[in-house]
DNA sequence: GATGAATGAGACTTCATTCAT
DNA sequence: AATGAATGAAGTCTCATTCAT
C-alpha cells in the first residue's frame, strides 16, 4: 500500500507514528481494557491526532489485532533467542520459565492485552488473526513440552492442554499481583512457577515413599 | 436456561422475574462478554421487557455484580456441601479437584463470566463487591491449600498465589476446550488437573533417583 | 417488530413519532438533499431526540427508503382514486396529467426526493426497495400509456420508455421552477404538459399536410 | 478513460495532470455521484497523488464546477459545429436531436454529472458557476426552440420550460437505459425522441380528423 | 410489578484539506 | 510540479437509562 516501493527504500521513515501508536495502545489497552479505551485516549497518549490512528490502522479492532500479533511474534523471537537449545532439557526448561517470567514482568501489559478475551464483536477475519497469533504462541510452548516428553523428562500429558494450563498459571499470577499489589521479584516468581510446574504441589518427603498417586498421611511417617 | 437443577433453586428466587433475568444474563454474559451483551439481549432472553431489568437491578453493572456474587456464593456452598472435610487430606484434595471440575463443567458460563476482567469502567463500590466475591472464592481455595500445608502434605508455597494459579489452570483448560471444541470428560479432566497439581510435569522415573530439585539427564540413568 | 400483535391492537398509538419523523425528513431531504441533511436536522425538525430516529428507522438510508416507498404508494393510491377509469381515454389521459400536476405541486418535495439518484452508497437491499418503489410508479404510468395504445389513441412507442420520459419531463419542469422561482399555476402547467405530450412540439398547420412521420420543409407548403 | 477522441483534446489541456484529473473525476462522479466519490478515488484513478488534486483545483467543489463548466462549453461547441444552421428548420431540429443523442451516448457521464443536483452545500460562488453553465446550455437549446417558433414551425409554448422538459426527457431515457441495461442504438433513440417531441403521444389517424385538442373516441365518431 | 417508547451523551469513523519535503 | 503523512471537524449510530402508563 504505502509501502517501500522498489524493494529497498526508506526503512526508517515508515511512519514513526505507527510505532508511537502501538506503544500508546499497549499502555491503554492493558491498563483499561479494550472497551474502556477510547481511540481519543490512544491518540492523546501517542501524541498524534485521532485521524492518524485511522491512517495507520483501519479500525480499533485492527489496531488491537496488530498489537497482539506483533507482540506474540516478538515474544517468540525473544524466547527463541534467549533459550539456548542444546542445553540438557532440565536446564532448558528452567530457562524457559525464567525467560518467560522475565518477559511477563517486562511486557505484562502486552500479555494482559493478549489474554483478554475481547474479540467477541470483532469481524471474523480479525478474530482469526488474533487467534492465530495466540495459537502460534501456545504452540511454541507446547513444542517445548513435547520435546521434554520425547526425551523422557516430562510426563506424557496432552502437550497442548499443558501449554494452555501453563499460560493460565501465568495469567493467575498476573491477577494475583494486580490484586495484592506486591509484585514478587523475578527470581522469586521463577522459583515459584518452576517448582509448581516441575514438582507439583506435593511435599517432597511424603511423596517420596508413597507408592501410588495418593501419598499416605504423615502419621505413617517413621521420622 | 441453566436453571434450577434437581429442583433446588441455585440462586435465591427473590422474585420470578429476577431469577429469569439472572439466568438470561448468565447465558448472555458468558457467551458474548459483558460489553457485547446489550440489556436488550438479556431482556429478550429472559422474556421480559427492558424496563423490568431496571425494576430488579439498578444498572447493568449491578446486574453483573449480583450475578457474580451470588454465583460465587453458590459455588462455595456446593463445594462445602460436597467435600466431606474429615477425609484424609489426599482424598480431600482429590475430591476438591473432582467437584471443582464438575462444577466448572456445569457452570462454565458463570466461571467465564466471573473470570472476565471487565470491571474497568465500573463504579468503585461495584468493583469492590465483585472483587470481594472473587476473593472469597480464591480465599476458599487458598484455605484448603493452607490446610494441606499445615498437615505437611503440600509444599510451603504461597497459598494465595497457588490458588490464583490453580484458577488460572482451570481457565486455561476452559480456553483450550473452546479452542479445540473436543470437551474432555469429567474424569479425564479431573485426572489431568490432579496429576499436574500433585506431581508436576516431571516424569516419575528420572525424578525418583535424583536427590535435588534438578533431576539429572537420563543418560546418567543406569536402568 | 414493535407491531400490532394479535392482529388488532392499537392502530393509532403506533408511534406518532414515526409520522412526525417522516414529515420532517421529507422537508429536509427535499430542501437540502440527502447528503446535506443531518440526522440532527431531521430530529430537530420533527421535535424528537436523535435517538428516536433510530428507534423508528434502522439507519438514515432506511429512513430515506421508507419515505420514498410510502410516498410512491400514496401517489399511486391517490392517482387510482382520482382517475375514474371508465372515462373515454382522452379524458382519462387529461385527468392523469391534471392530477399528476396537482400531486406534484402538493408533494413536490417528495417527488424531488424520490427522483434524487442518491442511492449510490446504499446497502443493496435498500437500493432494491427504493428502485422497486420507483418501478412500481413508472409501471403504473406505463400501464396507462399501454391502455391508450391498445385503444388506438397513443402511438405505439415503448410504453416503459415513454413513462420514464414523462417523469423526466416532470423533473425538468420542477427544475425549471426552482430555477426561475415563478411557479406556474396548476392549470397552466397542466395545459403545457398535456399539450407537449399529446401534440408534440410541432405547430398544427405545417404538420397537418405532411403525409409521413417526417414533415417536409416549409418550401413545399402551398400557402 | 473517456479521453481525447479523434486526437483532438476535448477539454482544455492546461497541464497534463489537470487533464488526467478531470477525466478521472468525470468517470468517478458519473458512476458514483459527487458525495460518494472520494478525492482519494479520483487521485487513484488519475494516477496522481492526492496533493496534486489540490495543486490543480482549490477544492472538490471547484473540481466539480470546472468539470461541469468545461463540459457544458464543450457540448455547446460541438453542437454548434455539427449543426449547420442554414438548413430548413425541420432538418435543423432533427439534426439537433440526432447530435444531441449522439453526444449524450458518448458523454453520458458528463451529462449525468451535470444533471445531478448536488450543489446544495456548495459555496455560493461555485453554485453560481455551475448554474450559469447549466443555464448556458439550457439557454442554447431554448434558443433553437425559439428560432423554430419564430419561423412558425413550433408551437408557442414557453421555450425555456420546453428546453428543461427536453433535457428531462433525455434524463428519463438515460435512467431507463441504466434500469433496463439494454441500450438502444443511436438511431432508435433519435427516432424515439424525435417522434415524441415532434408529434407527441397521439396516434396519427384518430388525431388527424379531430378539430380540437381533445380527439373524440374512434368508435362512435359520427362527424 | 411491568412495560416500551423515548432519550442524549458519547463512541467510532470518514474524508476534505494542509504542508513540509 | 508533485507528494502523501498527518489532521480534526463533523457525521452516523449505539445503547444504558428513564418515566408515564
Amino acid at each position: 500500500m504505502t509501502a517501500t516501493r522498489d524493494g529497498k527504500a526508506p526503512l526508517a521513515p515508515r511512519s514513526r507514528s505507527r510505532q508511537k501508536i502501538l506503544d500508546a495502545a499497549l499502555g491503554a489497552f492493558s491498563r483499561r481494557g479494550f472497551h474502556e479505551t477510547r481511540m481519543e485516549d490512544i491518540a492523546a497518549l501517542a501524541g498524534v491526532a485521532k485521524g492518524t490512528l485511522y491512517y495507520n490502522f483501519p479500525s480499533k479492532a485492527d489496531l488491537f489485532a496488530a498489537l497482539v500479533c506483533e507482540g506474540m511474534e516478538m515474544f517468540i523471537t525473544v524466547l527463541d533467542r534467549e533459550i539456548v537449545s542444546d542445553l540438557p532439557f532440565p536446564e532448558h526448561f528452567r530457562r524457559l520459565v525464567g525467560v518467560h517470567v522475565e518477559l511477563l514482568l517486562r511486557w505484562r501489559d502486552l500479555f494482559v492485552t493478549a489474554s483478554n478475551p475481547v474479540t467477541h464483536g470483532f469481524a471474523p477475519d480479525i478474530v482469526e488473526r488474533v487467534e492465530a497469533a495466540r495459537d502460534r504462541y501456545v504452540g511454541y510452548v507446547a513444542g517445548i513440552i513435547r520435546k521434554g516428553q520425547e526425551t523422557g523428562y516430562l510426563r506424557p500429558l496432552d502437550p497442548d492442554l499443558l501449554a494452555s494450563e501453563i499460560l493460565g498459571i501465568i495469567d493467575g499470577i498476573l491477577r494475583h499481583q494486580s490484586r495484592t499489589r506486591t509484585p514478587h521479584s523475578r527470581d522469586a516468581l521463577t522459583s515459584e512457577v518452576h517448582a509448581l510446574l516441575v514438582h507439583g504441589l506435593l511435599a517432597p518427603r511424603p511423596a517420596r515413599d508413597g507408592a501410588g498417586a495418593e501419598p499416605k498421611p504423615p502419621r505413617g511417617d517413621p521420622g
